[in-house]
DNA sequence: CTTTCTTTTCTACAGGCCGTAGAACACCAA
DNA sequence: TTGGTGTTCTACGGCCTGTAGAAAAGAAAG
C-alpha cells in the first residue's frame, strides 16, 4: 500500500468529507479553516504537489478536462480503511488467532452488529 | 504507532518465529538464511542498530544481564497485528461500516470462526 | 595486570519520502 | 499581445531506514 504523511492523511479526510470533488485551491481554504484556527495558509503548489502524489499512491483521481482540475478520492473512507486492516493481516498465519483477539476488543454495539451482519449478510 | 521498512519487519518476523530470545547474531545468521538462498551476510552492528531503533519503537526489549543480550518481542505478532488494525480503524467516524465492509470480505471459515466466538465469547 | 577477542554503542552517510514552495510553462480572456 | 489563473518542474531541508566503520566496554587468556 503506501503510509501517508500528515498533511497528505488530512488531503484525503477532506477530500472523503466533501460531498463532491475539490480544487486545489478549495483544498488550499478548507486547510486554512481546519488546522485549528492556526490558519497556516499553504501556497497551492504545495496542495497541487500533495495531490500529485497522492494520485501516484492511487488514492486520488482527477477529471482532467475541465480547467481547474477537480480531484476525489478513487475509494471511500470506509474501503480504505479495509484495505489497511487487510494490509495488517495480511502478513499473518493464524489470521483467526488475530481476529478472535481483535473482534475481543469491540464495543458491545459493535460485536451485536457484526453478529447481525454474520447471520444474516443480507443485512449488510 | 510506527511504521516498519523492509529489514526492521524482518528481523521481527523472525523474532516472532523463533520461540526463545535472539542474539545479534544469531539474527544475522537467520537473515542470512532466510533471504532466498541470497546469502546476503549483513555485518553484525547492522542487527544491532535495527534492534535498538525496534527497542525505541518499543516492539522489542533485551535482557542486558548476560553479556549477549537476548532480544525477544514485547508483543506477539496477532497483537501487534491487532494494534494495526486498530489503528487503522481508529481514524474513521462510521467504525460499524467499516466492520461491515471488512466481514464481508473474510472467508467462509473465518466467518464461522466469527459467529462462534461472537455467540460463546467463552470459546475465545 | 595486560593483551586480545567479543559485544555493544557512536557516528555517519546515502537514498527515499514528505512538507514546502519558487520558477517556469500552458491556457484562456481582454 | 498581455495578463491572469492554473499546472508542472525542480529543489531543498528534515526525518527515517539500511548499512556499516570506529570507538568504547567487557570478558577471557596469559
Amino acid at each position: 500500500m503506501a503510509t501517508l504523511g500528515e498533511l497528505e492523511r488530512t488531503v484525503m479526510e477532506l477530500l472523503w468529507d466533501g460531498p463532491d470533488a475539490l480544487t486545489a485551491n478549495d483544498l488550499r481554504d478548507r486547510l486554512a479553516q481546519a488546522e485549528g484556527e492556526a490558519g497556516k495558509e499553504l501556497a497551492v503548489t504545495t496542495v497541487l504537489t500533495v495531490l500529485a502524489r497522492l494520485e501516484k499512491k492511487h488514492l486520488v483521481t482527477r477529471e482532467r478536462s475541465n480547467r481547474p482540475h477537480r480531484y476525489r478520492p478513487v475509494m471511500s473512507r470506509e474501503e480504505h480503511t479495509v484495505d489497511l486492516m487487510n494490509e495488517a493481516l495480511g502478513t499473518v498465519l493464524d489470521r483467526e488467532a488475530v481476529l478472535t483477539r481483535f473482534i475481543g476488543g469491540i464495543s458491545a454495539d459493535e460485536a451485536q452488529a457484526l453478529r447481525r451482519i454474520l447471520n444474516d449478510p443480507q443485512s449488510a
